[in-house]
DNA sequence: TTTATAAGTGAATTATAATTCACTTATTTG
DNA sequence: CAAATAAGTGAATTATAATTCACTTATAAA
């Protein structure tokens, strides 16, 4: 017997990824899919249930990628250093990845995506939240509730990343240094 | 002969922004939309030459609905006044109209949208980056590229909006005053 | 080697949804 | 009121894209 082939995954991946930036996810066929990934329709189906299976795959894959891999080992510095540290990476993260960046964007507020799919980045955010908390505890971050501060650090690097990546802005040491800046002021005491 | 019914316009608007909301840009359907608002799908191509002009012509207006008229008439009030007052409505406007926000976010990074409908909020992006460049002048404001700047802003109230929407919290004046406290905190030079 | 099994194929099928059009109806205007 | 015109209808058509399946190939295991 034959085995899968986890380069094919790969290719479908990419392809699809590729795809999104191109045309959308309205647009997304699956014919264009398999013809980008050099296989053929048919097989797509051998690898992934359908669509929506194959998206939300490539969603938590990219998720745990874009936010679980990014969260720091070392847990013993500073909270102001560490949250600088996940500011920077996952900055870095998003203005490296823009094609896979769209993509999540795209698809996660999009209807296709499942309710598994959609909790995937919960630890990321939770590790954040724990941050903010002990922040507080050490009357170094407002004392404000978190659905107030969250959003902010959320919705800037969200925003900023589509931003620069839209105007074409490298991203430097010193707009890494300014934007978290602008950040810290935000939240700091 | 018979005249347009302007309710009808508004029937299909309405039809397509509650639609959205329930199922999303994908399977948002012309014939949906037709029954929804109580129309015969045929009609729908009288007033629209098909699906993405009728999208376009919706984001248009909720667009000028949702920026521009927000823009407050009063021009001689303090720098900081001033974006209180823009904060404030935008985020208000934003947590009273989920359904028309919604439709808006996802058809903006949808390839369905023109060109000439992506432009329709520069008026008030300038607005908002002029107020910034005479902030900065008058030394209240950091002297940072508005690169940097009016993301957090942006991103902060879309980010803002509907995370409260999501966990059903209610807008109150705390949360505006606290809210705009931080994003000043986050510019204020 | 052989063979059993599962991957791989892509034309054909099926499903879905946009759009058209021959026809009916309402309303304006002379 | 009658005629003209454009709105309004929805079944039929067309377009598009998901999915299937009878068949071919590759390869792991015997």
């Amino acid at each position: 017997m034959r085995l899968k082939d986890d380069a094919k995954v790969e290719a479908i991946f990419n392809a699809t990824i590729e795809l999104t930036g191109e045309v959308g996810l309205n647009r997304l066929t699956m014919s264009a899919i398999a013809t980008r990934a050099k296989i053929a329709s048919g097989t797509l189906y051998i690898y992934f249930n359908g669509k929506e299976q194959l998206l939300n795959n490539l969603y938590k894959r990219l998720i745990s990628e874009g936010t679980l891999s990014l969260l720091p080992a070392i847990t013993h510095l500073p909270i102001k250093q560490q949250i600088f540290n996940i500011w920077s990476s996952v900055l870095k993260f998003r203005m490296d990845n823009t094609s896979e960046v769209a993509f999540m964007h795209e698809f996660r507020y999009s209807p296709l995506i499942s309710d598994k799919a959609k909790e995937m980045d919960k630890e990321f955010v939770l590790h954040v939240l724990r941050l903010l908390n002990e922040g507080k505890k050490e009357l170094i971050v407002k004392d404000l509730d978190n659905d107030v501060l969250f959003p902010l650090l959320y919705g800037y690097v969200d925003n900023l990343a589509r931003h620069l990546t839209h105007k074409k802005i490298k991203l430097t040491p010193e707009i890494v240094r300014q934007t978290f800046q602008v950040c810290w002021d935000a939240i700091k005491a």
